[in-house]
DNA sequence: CTCTCCCATTAACCCAAGTTAATGCCCCCT
DNA sequence: AGGGGGCATTAACTTGGGTTAATGGGAGAG
């Protein structure tokens, strides 16, 4: 977390891109385009720590983020990953005031781009084609929500290993295996022996 | 799936008070209070069958309704249930119009309240009230499948079994133990041996 | 260049849960 | 009253993943 800087123009034609499509009018986008500010954190840096009440999201630019939960006993273990174009924070900790359950840190140096919950909010109360934002940001969550816990339901470790480098394509090089392995709900061993039986090269 | 009628003044008092409180105006209430339907299912009927797309979602008024997965070789997860006072049906398959990844089915006789999704949803975009409980019953939804997530990731199956203790009061007796057991994300013989070791009395 | 730390792999052992199958209770049906 | 189906339990065996610990490669620091 450190410097705080306006977002250059090229970076916020290409958040514009991935989230409002060219759907939203310029009058509108503009509205919400100065609520973001560019900031870039270090590799192992906290944007949110568990307990705290979450106040700001985040769009990654560049970068990799994971969200995770930590036991009474001290274990981790991975929420969800947020890679370039994807966006991060604690929604119901943002929207009931309530600490969050999980904490989000940086696992590589990152380029951020960072809101107001509350002020995004104000504009989705506001602005119709904000809320529509909004509601479509709050579905695909739970979505992915829905999804996962099926997964956990439904597939095997080495299938859930499977749908993950599908999920998240080139983050198994860019990240440690044993944040992989908290994700899928396993330890770094048994990912190892996952990856063995299934025949990926190991760079050993 | 018989008989349609038009609810009781009871019943829809009962639903006043579960879900809007005594928040929203009388003139408000009635807009929406129109739209509900009473009727009745029969134990094993199914209200939704995975690959429809789901139109109607149903308050229990009395009885219990599971929804569940069902893979390619033809085995079934439980992935929620619904009991007296609690909502039914597939959020994202009624918004988006896409078929619904998992069916709904009555477990005990059922009586219910229906009522079309597009038709609420309507109300929704129309009238402030309405558009509050909608996003109140969709941030709920988001929170169940959170909590249900981050349950599989950190909790043991003993863990998760008293947790849908709590969460279910009573139901244990009214459900076959497999369906619990298929709930828990395990078989029905690990289910018996995790009630064993819990000293919980077996009627046997 | 070398030392050191980080991390993936592998082995050995253990336990939890899956699989299959037998047993027997309870309840419903006739 | 008798018969049968549904269901929970239990046992025996297998399997997958946890735990601990040893090994060794790679990358960065000095």
């Amino acid at each position: 977390m450190q410097s705080t800087a306006k977002p250059t123009p090229q970076q916020l034609a290409r958040l514009r891109e991935q989230f409002a499509a060219p759907k939203i009018p310029d009058a509108a986008w503009a509205k919400g385009a100065q609520l973001f500010n560019y900031q870039t954190c270090a590799k192992g840096a906290y944007l949110l720590h568990a307990g705290e009440v979450c106040e700001n999201f985040y769009v990654v630019i560049q970068g990799v983020l994971r969200q995770f939960y930590t036991t009474e006993d001290g274990r981790e273990f991975n929420k969800s990953f947020s890679i370039e174009d994807e966006p991060c924070g604690s929604f119901h900790s943002a929207r009931n005031k309530e600490p969050s359950r999980f904490s989000i840190q940086a696992l590589e140096p990152c380029q951020l781009l960072s809101f107001s919950f509350d002020k995004i909010n104000a504009l989705f109360d506001q602005d119709p084609h904000w809320s529509r934002l909004g509601r479509q940001f709050a579905e695909g969550q739970t979505l992915a929500n829905e999804a996962r816990e099926a997964s956990f339901l439904l597939d095997s470790a080495p299938t859930r290993y499977q749908n993950f480098l599908e999920q998240y394509p080139g983050l198994e090089d860019r990240i440690p295996h044993y944040h992989i392995a908290s994700y899928l709900g396993i330890t770094n061993v048994a990912l190892s022996r996952i990856r063995k039986k299934l025949g990926i090269s190991n760079k050993h």
